[in-house]
DNA sequence: GCTTTAAAAAGTAACGT
DNA sequence: ACGTTACTTTGTAAAGC
């Protein structure tokens, strides 16, 4: 009766609320993270998927949101690493993770792995490195990724040591820590990752 | 020739019993020694044997959790010790309580470096877990037997959730068909 | 969902020296 | 630049929040 309809008339307008805090929390992490705004948009329509199949229930709207924005990024090949999104959300690494595995899971996203070559524009810009260098960087990904080395590697970790060796060889040299800065990994990782790709390449 | 399946090695089992009897676990700490207790973390008391290595998780009700032997006779001695603790302890313990496996875990190595990249599109998207940044390994949901497989670069595994002996055997040569058959057994 | 227990795989990270 | 320790993932039961 009346307060039933009441209810509906809430529960609708607290689930309209919802959905309008989680399309403006995408829209800020997005800007937080410099995405184009077809990101946004794909991000929205994978958070108003999630909430159609009821893939909220049991998490919180910042995190499917979050992750949402995650796997969005991911989709149209600029991706972010999970280190850059949690910094603009307020919600852990490990969750939006689990969180980014479970809706990707349920609405058969189906995403690569991610490529390493699509850090090196933006991390060799941040360090404001050549063409050249991105050219060689990608290289060395490639070179590397064919000989079987990526598996099981992190893909900003693999990124980042190959524009440290490319920066080398092409004379624009950039320190460990700089590069271990932008990528968000650690200098040992690089220097690991660095070490096999230079001899994938036949340089020693 | 050394057939992957031959490399099986078991490195966890899980079981559950129950003694049929409820226990006050607060005395049972204090006449276990070694006994871990502590109901704000968490009901179960914990006890560790040596001799099989195992650990278990003894609660009120009586029901008891085994974990860490290395076999299901490790699991039945390690667990025939704790009874026979409990006996000596003047607590009636059923006479031969059935010992149920809930999980297996081992390991085995494919003799084969393994493009994780290629499997994971191979294997199915759709059944296949990679995220690198988050874990080395790609986490492969198997129908038959029921099990989860972890695949690493290196072509070592790790197979879980298999309740069976002969489970980790089955899914090791059904994984090995697989790969073979996408041609990414190098 | 979480808490605890065990074990493997390999990568990454954070300590201390 | 080492070495050590510890965390990530998978599965599983138990009792209770």
């Amino acid at each position: 009766r009346l307060r039933k309809w009441q209810e509906r008339i809430r529960t609708k307008d607290a689930g309209e609320r919802n959905l309008q805090f989680a399309l403006s929390e995408i829209d800020r992490m997005a800007s937080a993270l410099g995405v184009p705004r077809s990101v946004r948009e794909v991000a929205s329509v994978i958070y108003r998927r999630a909430l159609n199949e009821d893939l909220i229930r049991g998490r919180s709207i910042e995190g499917v949101a979050t992750s949402a924005l995650y796997a969005a990024c991911r989709q149209e090949g600029i991706p972010r690493s999970l280190d850059e999104v949690a910094e603009v959300s307020r919600v852990p690494q490990k969750e939006i993770g689990r969180t980014y595995r479970y809706i990707s899971q349920e609405l058969g996203l189906e995403l690569k792995p991610v490529d390493p070559k699509q850090f090196v524009p933006r991390f060799a810009s941040a360090l404001g490195l050549s063409e050249e260098v991105q050219a060689k960087a990608t290289e060395i990904i490639d070179v590397s990724a064919e000989q079987g080395l990526l598996s099981g590697k992190s893909p900003t970790g693999f990124a980042a040591a190959a524009i440290y060796a490319a920066s080398l060889l092409c004379n624009e040299k950039k320190t460990q820590r700089e590069v271990a800065d932008v990528a968000q990994v650690t200098e040992v990782t690089i220097r690991n990752r660095y070490q096999e790709q230079i001899e994938a390449m036949g340089f020693r | 020739m050394s057939a992957p399946a031959d490399s099986i090695e078991i490195q966890n089992v899980v079981a559950s019993t129950g003694i049929g009897q409820e226990l006050d676990l607060e005395a049972l700490a204090d006449d276990l020694p070694g006994a871990d207790f502590n109901p704000d973390n968490f009901p179960g008391l914990v006890y560790r044997t040596q001799d099989p290595k195992a650990a278990a998780l003894i609660f009120r009700s009586g029901k008891i959790v085994c974990t860490g032997a290395k076999s299901i006779d490790d699991v039945h001695e390690a667990l025939g010790i704790i009874f026979d603790k409990l006996r000596g302890l003047s607590i009636p313990v059923d006479e031969d309580p059935e010992i149920t496996v809930q999980n297996i875990v081992s390991s085995a190595d494919l003799g084969h470096n393994l493009n994780l990249n290629a499997l994971a599109i191979g294997l199915g998207l759709e059944d296949v877990e990679y995220e690198p940044e988050q874990f080395p390994g790609l986490v492969y949901r198997m129908d038959e037997p029921e099990v989860v497989i972890l695949l690493f670069g290196s072509g070592k595994i790790v197979i879980t959730g298999g309740k069976q002996t002969d489970d980790a055997e089955t899914a090791v040569e059904e994984i090995v068909k697989r790969i073979d058959n996408l041609g990414l057994l190098d």
